[in-house]
DNA sequence: GATGTTATTGACCGTTTAGTCAATAATTAT
DNA sequence: ATAATTATTGACTAAACGGTCAATAACATC
């Protein structure tokens, strides 16, 4: 009973997500999203709403893919020592090809937005909490009991957000690769 | 032989460093610098440069008073647990004050400004191994041999970054206080 | 094919942005 | 006093900003 859209709403969440984990939310304008996604102002305004909302929507869609996949991985197959492995192997191989600077958007948003903006901030939290509770299952399916798996999942999610912060710095990935030894250590 | 300066350079530095640690580079305006210093705009131009020139000075005045403050008591009396445990306390403490939402600026140029200003980048990849060597020194001076010092303040540092961001995004304090204690454990 | 509904388009708006500059003021050296 | 030098001042600029809107186009329903 109405004109159809002409995009696909996956490929231009993923425009609005890419212009946002690499710019932030102030350096990226309005016309960079324009540029990404290929629409015009006008149509990602009537169907998304203004720039806060299209930061809302790049942010859910780097948890649904992203961020998912990351929980995928620690909750599937595998051991804990393999898993955490895996998590700062990320890091290390998305700082070693550029990606963004190794950055997280989720990293980022925690600290550009989530002390400016509530939604952002509320969204944030509900990630963190899935985030370390995929850790905290990954460490209590396979590790003994006397690690506290609540208490650890913790610090290494700390040191996740903190391995994130020094490959943007450009600090030696030997840093994060010590921190990735570390957590295994705590594992034992 | 010319007019001195009418304002107190550590006091405009302190204003601009406030600012920029509050608002980050792109959300901070130049009207904000002209506010938090009481200079205008012609003479914040003249005594300092442009926006850029401003960060980068403000950056550095966080270096020497906040940074050197902290490497200061790392290398300082008292055992490695001590100083570890201030550290992340610090963080703590801030958070629950609500300063600057518990950031850092450096973590916040980090993530901001290091991926697109090499500048930038230089002067942090520098903070980063002046803290991470007063660590280790603090390691070293008190802990048995057995410990890999080098290593472990990599893993400090980064540690330390992430409780930056948790901080910052609002998360669950007692992360931190995981993360402090699983650092406590490893000294021993 | 007419009608109703929504998407697309691009021109347009007021505001804010970082940055400039000529005029004025305050000092020191002579 | 006068000259030289530098700081302060505030008006000014051009560009970029996020956001709006009336006109047009493309579909589904009847």
């Amino acid at each position: 009973m109405a004109r159809p859209r002409e995009f696909d709403e996956d490929r231009v969440k993923e425009a609005l997500m890419n212009v946002f984990w690499e710019k932030g939310y102030e350096a990226a304008s309005m016309q960079d999203l324009v540029d990404a996604t290929g629409l015009l102002k006008g149509s990602l305004y009537g169907a998304f709403g203004g720039k806060q909302a299209l930061y809302m929507i790049a942010l859910a869609h780097y948890d649904q893919t992203r961020i998912q996949a990351g929980i995928d991985m620690l909750v599937g197959e595998g051991s804990a020592r393999e898993k955490i492995t895996r998590l700062f192997d990320t890091v290390i191989d998305a700082a070693k090809a550029g990606v963004f600077s190794g950055g997280c958007l989720l990293c980022n948003a925690s600290v550009e937005m989530a002390p400016v903006d509530t939604a952002v901030e509320n969204s944030v939290k509900g990630i963190i909490r899935r985030f370390q509770s995929a850790v905290r299952t990954a460490i209590e399916t396979t590790i003994k009991l006397s690690v506290d798996a609540a208490a650890l999942s913790g610090a290494i999610i700390c040191a996740y957000f903190g391995a994130r912060v020094l490959a943007k710095a450009g600090a030696p990935l030997q840093m994060i690769v010590d921190t990735r030894e570390q957590c295994l250590k705590n594992l034992a």
